[in-house]
DNA sequence: GCGGGCCCTATACCTTGGTATATCAGGCCA
DNA sequence: TGGCCTGATATACCAAGGTATAGGGCCCGC
């Protein structure tokens, strides 16, 4: 337990879940919330999806428990529209009067989970740690890959046509005549790259390279 | 229409999609069959999980329509069995006496759709084209996969060695140190997995052995 | 026993890749 | 205008990769 120096990064913000809780009715609301407290985690209750878009999130692993009836917009809307979002927290559903289709549309569109009232405590609280660390898992690669991200952007336009290249298999001549360049220019570009993308090897840098240019969405 | 010699393999076989249909009840099963041969699919029906099993299937992709209530045991039973087998056919429930816990355990398995009776045609029609769907994707990864795997397998141990090292980095010198062998073995061994393998560049065998280590199981 | 596959090695030669140093031109901003 | 970054280029040298040819040892199956 003493390194805490070997990551400062998540070592700061201590990285501390948390489950959002979106129900309209106060006394569901604080029920969840004090089960949820009662096993250590950090809850934070909404009354509404609107509320809930209104407030700043933590940068930490969470999990979202989301009633299927809500003022105004079904859950299941609200699901989808989170996914055109930047927020991909996993959804809990909790329902009172769920159907099947209900519950085939929600697990299509991702939810962790479906459980209709009355459900056990203790499958609830499963849910929300397979949310948590699916969550964790998500924002482990994503973190990754932001790293790649801001290595490649500070390539220059040529270093990054000269990587894709590199990565395609080309020849440095290869590189020279499609880039209309003389086969040296190709090296010292050649050389940035390896140095500004910290690959060790070309098939580090093969590596790298597909990860940053496959994964365009996230 | 004239590229008939593109590509044998698929060509031959036709790859005329199939459905599979398990249930117990003769009159579903008769008028499963017709729906679905009324829009051009091969449907094959079954009374049981136990005459399926016996029953060889084409080489062809496929989708599995399944009733939850099976005699002796239930769909989502066998559903899980067959994830332990070499058949991976996506699977559709069809049920009249579903709850949503059946349905979120189905989905959560991989299940395609999970239809209460009474459905509608068109219902079931989209989710057996979607398994299909599925499914063909699923085999012509696999293909891929086996044609990469069989060229893997015509190498030698020594080339399977030099092939992991190369795709780590590794330069010759060091692959000829940690394999106790001169750095001249190496080349020989390094072009024997680049002809063997068809790689035509160093990144393309990068790719390759990722491939091929990666997705050890399938 | 003998061919053949596998493994190892060597010599020789050529191509490709990598590095260092230096120069020059254009654009941008204090 | 002077400094700085980016891009392009050159010379020179060295390291690494690739190919061809040739040979020896080992083991297995015919």
């Amino acid at each position: 337990m003493t390194d805490r120096s070997l990551s400062d990064r998540s070592a700061i913000p201590a990285e501390t879940p948390f489950v959002a809780i979106i129900d309209d009715d106060p006394s569901i609301r604080d029920s969840l919330v004090s089960l949820l407290r009662s096993v250590g985690l950090t809850a934070l209750p909404f009354a509404s999806a609107q509320e809930f878009l209104q407030q700043r999130l933590p940068d930490a692993p969470g999990c979202l428990v989301l009633d299927v009836r809500l003022p105004g917009q079904s859950g299941l809307e609200f699901q989808r529209e989170l996914s055109g979002t930047d927020i991909h927290l996993p959804v809990v559903f909790i329902t009172g009067h769920g159907d099947i289709p209900m519950s085939v549309t929600a697990m299509k569109a991702g939810a962790v989970e479906f459980l209709a009232k009355p459900f056990r405590d203790q499958d609830l609280i499963d849910a929300v740690h397979t949310g948590i660390e699916r969550d964790r898992d998500r924002r482990r690669a994503l973190d990754a890959l932001c790293d790649l991200r801001e290595r490649f952007r500070s390539l220059t336009p040529r270093e990054r046509e000269v990587m894709r290249l590199v990565a395609a298999g080309q020849l440095n001549k290869q590189i020279a005549a499609e880039l209309q360049l003389s086969e040296i220019t190709v090296k010292v570009h050649r050389a940035s790259v390896m140095r500004k993308m910290q690959a060790r090897s070309l098939p580090d840098l093969v590596r790298i390279a597909d990860k940053v240019t496959l994964a365009g969405d996230a």
